[in-house]
DNA sequence: GCAAGAATTCTTTAGACAGCATGTC
DNA sequence: CTAAAGAATTCTTGC
């Protein structure tokens, strides 16, 4: 299909199906969005912002340059590449889905037109130097308010400045929630600011207390007085045939209420649903090999049509729960705020249990009223209804006034440059010399005068004296070269750059590879586990540290780390390190992953991302030791490497390599005295069958290169 | 003497990006 | 500038 200029509106409309442009998309059009203007679309969620890009893409596909697309979440990047593929290929436009676990490098990118990724892998491809990143012909950054957190807003203001450089012709679209400054951000970006409060549902904001919900004049609903305030209100949804979203702080209290509210809800459903959620229930359950505690709490408030949702949960299960929830099958969700900024699961009601959170040593505050509008926002189900309603939970009359004005008739918080944060700053400033970028002094500085935080604070006077200071430690760890104004990167700071490792982890692996100590795997992992990318660190509960204790004494002489004495302030944190690995070395000791995560206290999605997070900083570990020739280290990191991704002994690494074969397989393949693959080989595809079914063992034997196809027929008969 | 329920103390606290080379049960 | 809720444990009460 070719498609013009003239068309493109029209175009998108359809393949959206779309009868006309809403409010928000018809400004940004009549505003220059098709004109290469920059601009920064601040609207409600779901207001149709996506779209606006799409267009913009289109535009920009019809001038042969590419379209990059950032994101803030994994999660989001694929929904929008989903949403984007289908959609674009009809037009001839090739879409890319760039993440960092999917694929290292990027040459094959060149070919493609629109480029989803997340903010970070972005960076990193700059940070490689990317050649096609010159085709460039409009960023868009979706949520671009991300700017303003604390711990990955930074990269994306580092991104954003750089790309503003490299590309200075680039069309730049920001996307974002309702802020109160967008004025300031759209000048920094030189940008046409569109603003508007449109959103597809009419949304209610009330509060709930003793017995009713108050919408202040617009509507009210008496609720049950003998059911208790939660159940009151979800029995008052359910009888409107309303799905509900809780929002509340924890995990802890997210699990509880799901499960107090499941043992009533079950009354209410009908038999057709009785049986959707058995069938969901099960898949939740067995989402893992051996379902857990968590799982089987889980299964247990989807049979009765609640879920809860936060991060402990693994991706499959929240799939199922979202797509589920979507489909209108779950009643009810009780989430921690992951599902207020993740992918769009709205909901006709939303309910806002907990306005406080805790925030380590200061105790419990009010989120900020950004957050609430966040979660609130997520009300309303444009396909089904023309309203949403979102409510928060009082005590009684005098709170919930309180809260109204608050949260209700308050204004979100202004974005605010991150920038100066030292963690964050110490690895950009390494990657802005490593890939070149910046080559002296001058240039150093004259790259953070045109940041936003020097856009927005003016006087960045406190900024350069941390950079100085920053600077000083990358010479002194030996990363960075100065001479006279000139800097270079060293090798070994270039790659601990393009290994995306802060630099005092870097610092640290350097350290411990030169600590000239007799270290095992159980070293390794303690050191791998200290890093700040392993933050925040598993808790320490009472039952643990006696084992804890036990592995400090029998390990003191294999840890690679400084081990802090029992009165310094770093030991409460070593202790927990240890913890850490402790989980990691039951699973490369082949425990059940249900004995782990009950004997420790720890859930499946934790241990999937310690795992995951422990694979690339081994990798980076055994990089680095490379690089410096510690050519022992890399034999065991190379080994260790194997043993954390599958979660075996060192005995099983030689079955491990073979497909469909997994920690499982290989342990029972092992205890049947088949050790090595040449083992295999000399077993007849017969006797293999009864260890691992037919189609495995045809696919082991296929695997070692023999012809199965005769023995297989005679398997069938 | 015992169990239900009240009172008190203890415990814990949201989330998730990146490298690289191939495929879990 | 250091809170709140759930879980666990102990205490009280009523028979």
């Amino acid at each position: 299909m070719k498609i013009d200029k003239k068309e493109i509106v029209e175009k998108t409309l359809e393949l959206f199906g779309f009868e006309k442009l809403n409010p928000v998309q018809k400004l940004a059009v009549d505003r220059g969005l098709m004109s290469q203007k920059n601009m920064i679309i601040s609207a409600p969620t779901a207001s149709g912002k996506t779209l606006c890009a799409f267009m913009a893409g289109l535009n920009c596909f019809l001038t042969n340059k590419k379209m990059i697309y950032l994101c803030p979440l994994v999660a989001l990047a694929q929904e929008h590449y989903n949403n984007f593929k289908e959609r674009a290929e009809k037009l001839g436009i090739k879409v890319a889905l760039s993440i960092g676990d999917l694929d290292s490098s990027d040459p094959w990118l060149r070919d493609y037109d629109w480029i989803i990724c997340s903010n970070e892998k972005a960076d990193s491809l700059i940070r490689h130097g990317a050649d096609w990143i010159n085709e460039i012909g409009l960023i868009v950054v979706d949520e671009i308010h991300m700017l303003t957190d604390h711990s990955r807003g930074p990269t994306l203001e580092i991104l954003l400045t750089r790309m503003k450089k490299i590309l200075p012709n680039a069309q730049i679209i920001g996307l974002s929630a309702t802020i109160s400054n967008v004025k300031e951000l759209a000048e920094w970006l030189d940008a046409e600011k569109i603003e508007s409060e449109w959103r597809p549902v009419r949304l209610y904001e009330g509060v709930s207390f003793d017995s009713v919900i108050e919408f202040f004049g617009n509507r009210k609903y008496d609720l049950e007085k003998k059911l208790w305030h939660e159940m009151s209100i979800l029995k008052n949804s359910i009888d409107m045939n309303k799905q509900a979203l809780f929002f509340v702080a924890s995990r802890r209290n997210a699990e509880s209420l799901a499960e107090k509210l499941s043992d009533e809800t079950r009354k209410y459903l009908s038999s057709v649903d009785v049986m959707s959620l058995k069938k969901i229930a099960d898949e939740v359950i067995n989402a893992l090999d051996t379902p857990t505690k968590q799982c089987k709490r889980l299964g247990k408030c989807v049979e009765n049509g609640i879920a809860f949702h936060h991060a402990g949960l693994i991706g499959k299960q929240k799939k199922i729960i979202e797509d589920n929830f979507r489909k209108g099958i779950i009643k009810a969700i009780v989430a921690t705020p992951t599902l207020a900024q993740g992918v769009n699961t709205p909901s006709h009601r939303v309910i806002i249990r907990d306005v406080k959170r805790f925030y380590a040593g200061i105790g419990a505050r009010y989120i900020p009223v950004f957050e609430y509008k966040q979660m609130a926002g997520r009300a309303g189900r444009p396909e089904f209804n023309s309203e949403g309603e979102s409510i928060l939970i009082a005590k009684n009359e005098e709170e919930a006034f309180e809260l109204a004005e608050r949260y209700i008739n308050g204004e979100s918080e202004e974005i605010q440059s991150k920038l100066a944060l030292e963690p964050v700053l110490r690895m950009h400033v390494l990657a802005l010399i490593s890939s070149g970028f910046v080559k002296n002094l001058n240039q150093l500085y004259d790259f953070f005068r045109q940041t936003f935080y020097a856009h927005q604070y003016g006087d960045i006077s406190g900024l350069d004296v941390r950079i100085e200071r920053i600077l000083e430690r990358l010479i002194e760890f030996g990363f960075v070269v100065r001479i006279n104004d000139d800097l270079k990167p060293t090798k070994i700071g270039k790659r601990i750059s393009e290994l995306y490792i802060d630099p005092l982890t870097g610092h640290m692996f350097v350290e411990a590879l030169n600590k000239k100590v007799e270290t095992n795997n159980f070293g390794y992992l303690q050191l791998v586990s200290s890093c700040l990318e392993m933050k925040p660190l598993l808790s320490l509960t009472a039952k643990d540290i006696k084992e804890v204790e036990e592995k400090f004494m029998q390990h003191e002489k294999h840890f690679m780390t400084n081990v802090p004495k029992e009165w310094e302030d770093e030991y409460e944190e070593f202790m927990q390190s240890i913890k850490t690995t402790l989980v990691i070395d039951d699973w490369i000791n082949e425990k059940s992953e249900d004995d782990i995560l009950n004997k420790r206290g720890v859930t499946p999605g934790e241990l999937r991302t310690r795992l995951t997070n422990a694979d690339w900083l081994l990798y980076s570990l055994s990089e680095l030791a490379l690089l410096l020739g510690f050519k022992e280290s890399i034999k065991d990191l190379r080994k260790l490497r194997i043993r954390v991704k599958h979660g075996i002994k060192e005995e099983l690494i030689p079955l491990i390599r073979l497909q469909g074969v997994g920690r499982m397989r290989a342990r029972k393949l092992y205890s049947h005295n088949l050790k090595t693959l040449e083992d295999l080989r000399n077993t007849d595809i017969i006797v293999l069958s009864k260890i691992v079914g037919n189609s495995i063992a045809s696919s082991i034997k296929k695997q070692l290169g023999e012809d199965v196809d005769q023995k297989q027929k005679f398997l069938e008969l």
